[in-house]
DNA sequence: CAGCTTTACTTACGCGCGTCGGTGACGCGC
DNA sequence: GCGCGTCACCGACGCGCGTAAGTAAAGCTG
């Protein structure tokens, strides 16, 4: 599988085309205040695509000192369908722009992050939840230019959590539970979605909700420490989690939402066939990748018109949990 | 968030540290057949800690005309957390050879493969499944080395099938069924799944399998479509589908094993919590990952010596749906 | 002490590209 | 027919790095 087959260069393009390498470059990246006439620009396009040229990206990046590559950094293991179908949308929407994403899971045993995007030449970074001040640092002098999100999604993770409980509410229920998951790396996240349903408790003027751990291993328990409380509906941290609340009420005999009404979050597959389907709030991942990739762009372009526009609101998806 | 910061290059080394860039270069890629006392090295290395330097990635790969990075291409929606790991572990055994792992989610909306591999530069590719010889052909041309997996996957899903075929056989079904997605992403790694089950029949001298495609907007509708043929018992392509037909069953008031046995495959993290707890088939993530990372190694120095370590087995983990 | 090898470096080139500053040809006004 | 302003294009530099080839000094041999 080794195999060397030289790539075509833009002096190869230029040699077919019949002009010199600059012309080429202005050309393929249609510089403006250059005058080239139809005739020369057809021929060097058609050029290049009979080569099937592509520009050396090192090259392009070292010349340029910019790079147009985008990396995102995914920090632990809860790697769901609804992150990607986030990062296909972010993909999406930044090849529109004309950059690159590439995805770097970290492991704890892999490369230290800082590295890896000095080995890709990242241009921007950004994670899915804010970065502390050190790593920020690390990163810029590994080159990043932009960095994200620094501090802005924890207010989206509130309203997760405002929409459950808001919904739950409404359908009469006035003590609520909230399940936590146990992974260490979600309690981040967990803890933001939670302040949502404790702020919409507190809005409607009833108790804080009960908030309980689940233990994947016997999710059974948690069930009789909130029906012990009293509790008639619980918002679970995601799907994951109230899906395994649903098997513990199962377990013991109790259904959904009679017995206790269980909501969930992201929408994930196995969510509508769930016993019973589950209902959950989501975000729209197509609008949330569009929107941080636009302020990417504009981040990269130095282009400040966008005011950087907010997260959208999430959406409640209503199956018959609750 | 914008910052140039300019990055200290490997000229600002030499001049800290006195010598030349040269001598910088060989000291930092311990280049053999150098002789350099120690107290330069040092010298050097010290400088180069306390600079932060970072050889900038583009200007490297384009004079050594070689990357270091490995860029995984994962196809389709399906990522689950059995690929996340898979993915983790293949970070941290590239890493320990020097190579850093980005990875490609492709959307089809976004970048087209070849392109991003050209953009990054990386100088090998990999993927979950087989990738056609147009693809490959395409991707050496944007300058990647190697290229996995060639055809060698095939052969480990069908493992897969083979192993949640004789499981059932085992339990002394005779007549099975097998649940395809209905995803055009999927079907290829489907098939070959299928062909191990489709083989173990044959082995068993049992009919072939009842192979239909599961509507997720209506899971309920194949069911009735394996009873009437006298199927007792289903492979699902993965978990997902094995919980819609699950729930398929539930529907119709049928229940598992009993009316209709069910497994699955990878072991996502709600398939314990299906109604019944599904039993599944999956492979060793760790493994899997360090023996890819191996053979990535391996062909980009040219060492031939190992002799491309095969998959290791699937593993089966038995819950009450079978 | 001439002649050789080894040590400890340095100088210089080129990877593929973007881009600044030309340059020659041509048209136009006077 | 001379100056001036386009038009269409080219030469050459430098981004940061790896590396082949060179060199000056020191050490050894006979």
């Amino acid at each position: 599988m080794t195999r060397p087959a030289k790539r075509p260069t833009s002096a190869d393009v230029a040699r077919a085309a019949g002009v010199s390498r600059a012309t080429v470059s202005y050309v393929l990246n249609d510089r403006p205040g250059q005058s080239i006439p139809q005739e020369t620009r057809h021929r060097i396009l058609e050029a290049a695509r009979r080569l099937d040229y592509r520009p050396h990206a090192s090259a392009r990046a070292l010349a340029a000192g910019r790079s147009d590559i985008v990396l995102l950094a995914i920090s632990a293991l809860p790697i769901g369908p609804g992150i990607s179908r986030l990062i296909e949308e972010l993909d999406a929407a930044l090849a529109d722009n004309g950059l690159t994403l590439v995805t770097h899971l970290a492991g704890s045993r892999g490369r230290p992050l800082p590295d890896v995007c000095a080995t890709v030449g990242a241009s921007a970074v950004i994670g899915l939840e804010p970065f502390d001040d050190g790593t920020i640092e690390a990163l810029h002098r590994a080159g990043a230019e932009v960095v994200l999100p620094v501090r802005d999604v924890a207010p989206a993770m509130n309203e997760i959590g405002r929409m459950q409980a808001e919904h739950l509410i409404e359908r009469g229920h006035r003590r609520l539970g909230y399940a936590m998951p146990a992974d260490p790396a979600l309690i981040r996240m967990a803890e933001a979605r939670l302040q949502g349903v404790t702020a919409s408790c507190a809005a409607a003027e009833l108790v804080p909700p009960v908030v309980l751990q689940v233990n994947l291993d016997d999710p059974a328990g948690v069930v009789t420490g909130w029906t012990a409380r009293k509790v008639t509906a619980v918002c679970a941290y995601n799907d994951e989690i109230a899906i395994a609340v649903l098997a513990g009420m199962r377990d013991q005999g109790l259904s959904a939402p009679a017995d206790l009404a269980v909501i969930g979050a992201d929408d994930i597959p196995t969510a509508r066939f769930a016993g019973p389907p589950l209902t959950t709030v989501c975000f729209d991942a197509h609008e949330v990748g569009r929107r941080r990739a636009e302020t990417i762009a504009a981040g990269l372009t130095g282009d400040q018109r966008h005011p950087l526009p907010a997260q959208p609101a999430p959406r409640l998806i209503e199956r018959s949990s609750t």
